[in-house]
DNA sequence: TGAGCTGTGTAATTTAGATTACAAAAAAAC
DNA sequence: GTTTTTTTGTAATCTAAATTACACAGCTCA
């Protein structure tokens, strides 16, 4: 079993290794999203991404590895674009949480991050490694990210929010909410849009002085 | 296979028949509650339970049929308790609500809604109808029992709510919230507290005008 | 009490899929 | 261009469980 990096950042033509490597990921991930993880086999994996049985063996050990090196690619990529790097300076903070919340409702709703999901509850109990990993890729950013910015504005004045930790996990419920739980039964989609979303968004803006 | 009622409501003595199935059915819950639904086989629930596993597969079918079981009598048992008809004159609104919410923040949090919730979520992709069954008995009532008491408090005058149903779906997400993600997940408890659920419930509160 | 049904214990049967093994083919290194 | 390493295709091995089969034991009811 090879232990290289997922993601060269080096310039170098990927070699057929890293050609396979990726190809399997991403045909396990698509398969795991649509069939679920225990219901998807490895042959079936390899028979979508090309390559065979015994490379995949080398390449990621057996099909646990497999499922960390999603996960942790998956980490990769999230942690690479912060969400709230592009604020324009002509909006107010209403407008910012606003925008914060309609794209992390976006986040949570797309089909990887529910897949994803629904892979880390289902595997949980058996893998608990691996349940810390999406769990910290998935809300600790979220949560953190957003306490920063509300302990910002409290300290410039701007909102009147004690505990700003406890404010995001509030707001991150508000957004996510009931959807959820929605979603991850497979039930058709029913998540909120724009205005529901802002909706919701309103006793949280006037309690915190938010403007 | 036998299609006799779970949940016999005249008061003979349960028959051998009817412990074996109770008795299979408390294990069942139990183990997959510890282990996952997947993890656990048939053999080893008849072992607990005592019996067989013939007598299994003539009560249940098979193991698909046992999870329907499971679900169906747990659908039975809380249909038989609505939440909020114990409320005291002497209470505000305010209070109804805060009591409700808790109520709420601990069922949801019960080991065995945990467990219900994260075979719903495992299962939802293989077997839908067991997804919609749990979904509708678990998350549905609640919804709907809320929406109906923010519709009087609307109609008296007591509280300003439009929509009574968007209302009662963001009460839900508030209370359950996040939490929710960090226990499917099987990482330590981390649930509301009921300061902590006050606190929620503020801007909540005032927005609605819910005194 | 004993015929007839019901539950029990055990072991066979099946199936599915993870994991390994290995010889031929392809690619990379030199 | 040959040698060495890697990948491939295929088939064997292993294991875990679900599902069945079956002979025996226990209860029910005449």
């Amino acid at each position: 079993m090879v232990t290289s990096d997922l993601c060269d950042s080096s310039a170098e033509p990927p070699s057929l290794r890293e050609r396979r490597q990726s190809a399997i990921l991403d045909a396990a991930e698509a398969l795991f999203l649509e069939q679920g993880y225990d219901r998807t086999s490895l042959a079936e994996i390899v028979k979508r991404s090309g390559g065979s049985l015994a490379t995949l063996y080398d390449l990621f050990g057996n099909k646990q590895g497999l499922l960390h090196a999603i996960a942790s690619r998956w980490g990769d990529e999230t942690a690479l674009k912060p969400v709230n790097r592009d604020a324009t300076p002509h909006q107010s903070n209403a407008e910012v949480l606003t925008r914060y919340a309609r794209r992390q409702c976006e986040m949570m709703r797309s089909p990887r991050a529910v897949a994803l999901m629904r892979m880390l509850i289902s595997e949980s109990l058996r893998d608990r490694e691996f349940a810390l990993q999406i769990y910290r890729d998935l809300h600790i950013p979220a949560v953190e990210e957003m306490s920063a910015l509300f302990a910002k504005w409290a300290a410039a004045g701007q909102a009147r929010i004690d505990d700003p930790e406890a404010a995001a996990k509030l707001l991150l419920s508000i957004v996510i909410g009931d959807s959820m739980l929605h979603t991850l039964a497979g039930l058709e989609d029913e998540w909120l849009d724009n205005d529901q979303l802002d909706w919701r968004l309103q006793p949280f803006l006037s309690h915190f002085k938010i403007a």
